[in-house]
DNA sequence: CTCTGATTTAAACGTGCGTTTAAATTAAAC
DNA sequence: GTTTAATTTAAACGCACGTTTAAATCAGAG
């Protein structure tokens, strides 16, 4: 084949594609080269090894999303005393932005995001935490502000328990829009579910602790 | 190595071990049996597959949970009109029962669950509903009769945030409590752990659906 | 055109995997 | 004690994987 200056990018579009719907240990570098219709050992000379690959893959999202997330919740911080339900709703925008990047991007991010998180062993939290840090502060601390009755400690686990529900609803939305259209006649986008997910998370975080 | 009548025993106790901790495809039969102390090819004769394998790890603990889980959802019943909180709470006891099967029980069979239910793409939820449905609607009754004011469809939605959070939180407990006791000092079972979500998973389910 | 460095290509490498085989060993029945 | 079936064992099988190699091809500069 001839040449072919985005042979890197082929490589970066067929993987995310394929480590969202599958996962990262169950996708092979060959499946990925050849949906990408590239050579086999381009990987290795783009980038080195499937786990840079891996990384790369990410970080192509998190650059993006990460950046706008984080602005847009210090911008609604302008305003006086967001609650808890407009922060997270704050970031259904740069969640959307990404399908102006690629088709069915949120999904794709989203998806990444919860597989990263399972499978790496505490290797992506950490990447995700050292790189970029400062934008993930910004949302958290918003949120502790929103809901100062919440000791950190608490909040932690509730924000986790946050992200588990994001990204495992995410990697299901396909089968769990079908059933909902079978079942109760009603049709549900990407965007339809992200809407229907806040007020279950926000109410959760905010609920009181019990010391029963 | 002399005759030995518990091979079949030996095998799911080191399997359910390393499932729960590195993942099923992670798992490689040589190093279940090594830890077993058995035969490599004594997994092929007693249980067929590495397949039929997860699938008898996981039935060990099904079996032993689902019963008792919707049976005490319907004793709880039997008074008048529990709450959300109490529902979820009725499952405790249940998941601590399987403490005494085997050490660290609880733990290891919702981690199980959670690998299963991220891995297998789909084919645990065909397997639970299949095997343990009439177990499984008791619950789901249990909380739409609790919460009356929530549509189905929108139930329908809530319940499958719920597994998302129970499911990965529990995945990525060992990471999480590892987090927890380095920043918070704060140590945390996986009781401590059950009981700090179940209040979250109670105000998220009933928080009433708004139109905005 | 020629040279040079970057990229692509086909092939092979070594490794680890799930599974299968056939012989050896064990336990139970007679 | 002999026979029979169940189980264990060591070895090998075929396959797919990530990676490496070395030659072929390409694009751009002089």
């Amino acid at each position: 084949m001839a040449n072919r200056s985005d042979t890197k990018t082929r490589i970066l579009d067929a993987a995310e594609k394929l480590f969202a719907e599958r996962g990262f240990s169950e996708t092979s570098l060959r499946l990925i080269t050849s949906k990408a219709e590239v050579n086999l050992a381009s990987v290795n000379y783009h980038f080195g090894s499937k786990k840079e690959l891996i990384r790369a893959v990410l970080a192509r999202y998190l650059d993006r999303f990460m950046p706008e997330a984080s602005n847009a919740v210090v911008q609604l911080k302008q305003g006086s005393e967001p609650s808890l339900n407009e922060i997270f709703s704050s970031l259904v925008k740069p969640l959307l932005e990404l399908n102006k990047f690629k088709a069915d991007g949120t999904r794709t991010f989203l998806q990444l995001l919860g597989r990263g998180y399972i499978e790496s062993q505490g290797h992506l939290r950490w990447f995700i935490t050292t790189h970029y840090g400062e934008h993930l502060s910004e949302f958290v601390k918003a949120v502790a502000e929103s809901a100062p009755h919440i000791p950190p400690a608490e909040m932690f686990w509730r924000l986790h328990f946050t992200l588990g529900t994001v990204v495992f609803t995410m990697a299901s939305a396909d089968a769990l829009t079908e059933i909902a259209e079978a079942d109760f006649n009603e049709h549900n986008d990407i965007e339809a579910v992200i809407r229907k997910v806040i007020p279950y998370l926000a109410a959760g975080v905010a609920v009181p602790v019990t010391t029963q």
